[in-house]
DNA sequence: ACAGAACTGTGGGAAATGCAACAGCATTGG
DNA sequence: CCAATGCTGTTGCATTTCCCACAGTTCTGT
């Protein structure tokens, strides 16, 4: 199911279709996507496949910067690189992409269709679950210490799924990162929280015990 | 001038108003604006004043989360807040807010009128600098040493200016609160990357030499 | 089944950062 | 003009975090 569509029939797919240029690439794994210039000129649908957004830094080094999965939708509208930088959108796996363009998403057509409409809805939806989730993620970086840090994104988890013993959706070296911390700094940390009992954790299974 | 409204002339805003049934509010000093909650109804713009956006957290504690200024956009759309959170717009000066209904906003008018679009197009324009702004802000908040937030922000201000000599839109003790470190540690850095040469700094004039 | 790679877990020592406290300067409002 | 307040700049000391190094485990592809 695609977000994106969500709430538009096959009948009103075919008529966007018409109304927008839609148009359907295939992409192999590696190969890539698409640039992210600084002005909103396409919107992406990632139909199948898995890519991500690297970013290559001024200095040279390339950072990953976001991962894009089955129905995620990426461009400018959703990832405007800084100016001095060079953002690409690279295939994973071998990738199925919709490209829109956004020119004719924000000028209504001139039936005024019904799905027209919805998409746009959908649009917005999406751009605001995009800026919930880097508030989400501001929040986390901006507590001053690393248990802080630790327990603001294990009490995201634990929320969003509704329950005190979370699975972390990413390897502990992985959540070093995403943490913006060492580590080796962040095993131990994460010990000495087991040991005063404010958590259990057995490798990514972690189990919060006081609020 | 309002972004929101760029391009619109005022036969066109007049077609809008009765489009999507705006209404203007005054408010005082002090007063709520309006609470955000977990799904887009409203959109607000701020006509006249200064207000904030206010976060109250699971233990009670008011964080104020964003600054509003005149001809801001405010609304669950920029600002989705997290589920368990209650999340207030007051204002800080006498304001004059105009609301929209979100549901009119996407719902194009039977005329498809040209103003409509174009409404539509400078909403997704501000979405789209609010995502560009927090990536910003993640971008300095990810960086793991201070000496190396300070010159992410820095180098954005200068780049944003095109001057190497950049004045602070905010105090030293704003900007360490901004960037989540403590100040004098903050002052001490800033110290020694004085006497390093890389740069000079005399209060709120910061002049980068080196790159 | 095996080799190689990635991940987890630990620790010592170095460096960075935070905390607390203070003094001088600037700004504001009566 | 003065007092009060907030901002800037500095320092000693405690703590946290980082860096590096290593060992055992799990995962992956052949």
């Amino acid at each position: 199911m695609i977000q994106l569509f969500q709430g538009i029939d096959d009948e009103g797919l075919k008529r966007l279709a018409q109304c927008m240029r839609m148009r359907i690439t295939n992409f192999q794994s590696g190969e890539q996507i698409a640039q992210l210039g600084t002005i909103i000129e396409k919107v992406g649908i990632l139909l199948e496949g898995t890519a991500h957004i690297e970013m290559s830094d001024a200095d040279g080094t390339c950072t990953r910067v976001q991962s894009l999965l089955s129905g995620d939708v990426f461009g400018e509208l959703f990832f405007l690189p800084h100016e001095d930088r060079f953002c690409v959108v690279e295939a994973d796996t071998p990738c199925r992409v919709m490209f829109l363009d956004w020119k004719h998403v924000i000028r209504p057509c001139p039936q005024s269709c019904d799905p027209h409409g919805r998409l746009i809805a959908n649009l917005f939806q999406l751009a605001a679950e995009k800026t919930r989730q880097l508030s989400a993620y501001t929040d986390i970086l901006s507590q001053r210490t690393m248990r802080q840090k630790l327990l603001t994104y294990f009490s995201t988890l634990s929320r969003e799924t509704g329950s005190r013993t979370i699975t972390l959706p990413m390897s502990l070296a992985a959540l070093s990162e995403y943490l913006c911390v060492d580590r080796s700094a962040m095993m131990r940390e994460l010990k000495s929280m087991r040991q005063e009992g404010i958590l259990e954790a057995d490798r990514r299974v972690i189990t919060l015990k006081k609020l």
